[in-house]
DNA sequence: TAACCCCCTAGCCAAACGGCTAGGCAGGCA
DNA sequence: TGCCTGCCTAGCCGTTTGGCTAGGGGGTTA
């Protein structure tokens, strides 16, 4: 349509309606265009930044000072990252609100990215296009969202008593890699230059951090955390 | 349409191929928003058709004949049904050529894809934008695209002498499921209603089938081939 | 009808695992 | 200095597992 309008976006002026203006942090080249087209064309908002890894969100947010920075926490191969760079943001510039775009859903690893600071949490997977314009508005108006599935997981979570995710030390998940891959303590042992005993020592810690109780289980568990994207 | 040729041309040029019609199936609104914004505007190409669903892939290829067709091959929570998607469209609409656009990269689940009549096998986190194009282009031109990675995996696994990807049954999954939650076989066999002895069965079986030798490798595999998207 | 697949069951045995107690050592920090 | 954390080791015990052989029953298809 007006083509007027258009061109001063592309050249990175805002229109009157564009007061929201929007940084994405995702890996994936295809995300991001899909965001900046959902929200600069539905919804008059303006993608000022880009980031695809860790190191250079932080960089966007401090130069473009977004009103809202759109992540996905897996930027890497580690998702504990992502949840260090909400506090590091929502600390140090507390003006940009954070809005986590996930691709799984994770009760851990929602409950731990809003305790640090992140103001939304949705689900790619789940959300509508119409929903994406809402959601960045309201975080950006001081209002936590929680997209659909999300805040049904977080209430329940919240009776448990567990607290917050004791995050897996590199040892044992490197130990959790290798049980995914089907080794025996022996074997990782072996691969590790430990002993059993060790081996032994670093699941039963992994075990009782993500409360589970078989081996099976904490692959499982790890992998839907996002903590096994590399192995 | 035809009056804006030289916005076209502006936009990038429109070769006489440049009638190349899209067809795009993914879950995800953002990455189907995504690829249309790339290939409309960085290739000249057209998307005709999207789908959401297993059931509407089909009626979509049907009705609007695309040149090829963009597909995640998990639409639902059981990628076995892409697979057997691939092999109906391949069958029914042969001008139709298949490009997979996978979230995950798994040695199975690319042989079998190819095995089945896809024509291509790319990863959402890996691909650059420019990519995506070329990608499409040589589909519709008759080559086979591997991505990056995924080539090196494929020759990876035509050395080893594991053939199709046998299927697993409704009961193997099951069982699987309730491992990676961390059951014992015995309280997995009452969970299901049978013996020990039959949970250890599907486990042997599955394990044969996905090439483990314990089950939180078995865990990893389903998971990493998208069986257990849904516990 | 036979051949096949899926599902179910049984028993055996060695190996692996889960859960536990009880330590030692190095580095960071109050 | 003491305290904490991460990392490492040892041994014990009962349970679980992986791998195997050896069957039966029901359904579908050639």
């Amino acid at each position: 349509m007006d083509s007027q309008v258009r061109s001063d976006v592309a050249l990175g002026r805002r229109s009157p309606l564009a007061s929201t203006r929007v940084m994405v942090a995702d890996r994936n080249v295809i995300i991001r265009v899909g965001l900046r087209s959902i929200l600069e064309r539905n919804s008059g908002m303006a993608v000022v930044a880009e980031a695809t890894s860790y190191e250079t969100v932080l960089d966007g947010v401090d130069e473009h000072g977004p009103d809202v920075l759109i992540i996905d926490l897996d930027l890497g191969d580690d998702t504990t990252r992502g949840l260090k760079l909400c506090e590091e943001i929502s600390d140090r510039f507390p003006r940009t609100k954070i809005l986590v775009l996930a691709n799984t859903l994770s009760e851990m690893i929602v409950v731990e990215a809003l305790r640090r600071g992140a103001n939304g949490y949705i689900c790619k997977e789940e959300v509508k296009a119409d929903e994406l314009g809402k959601s960045v508005r309201a975080v950006q108006e001081g209002e936590t969202v929680l997209g659909r599935g999300v805040g049904s997981l977080v209430a329940k979570g919240l009776g448990s008593t567990r607290g917050s995710l004791e995050h897996l030390t590199d040892r044992e998940l490197a130990v959790i890699k290798a049980v995914a891959r089907g080794l025996s303590n022996k074997q990782i042992a072996q691969e590790i230059f430990v002993t059993e005993s060790t081996v032994k020592f670093h699941l039963q810690n992994a075990s009782r951090k993500l409360n589970a109780h078989r081996r099976a289980e904490i692959v499982h568990l790890a992998t839907a955390a996002g903590l096994l994207s590399k192995i």
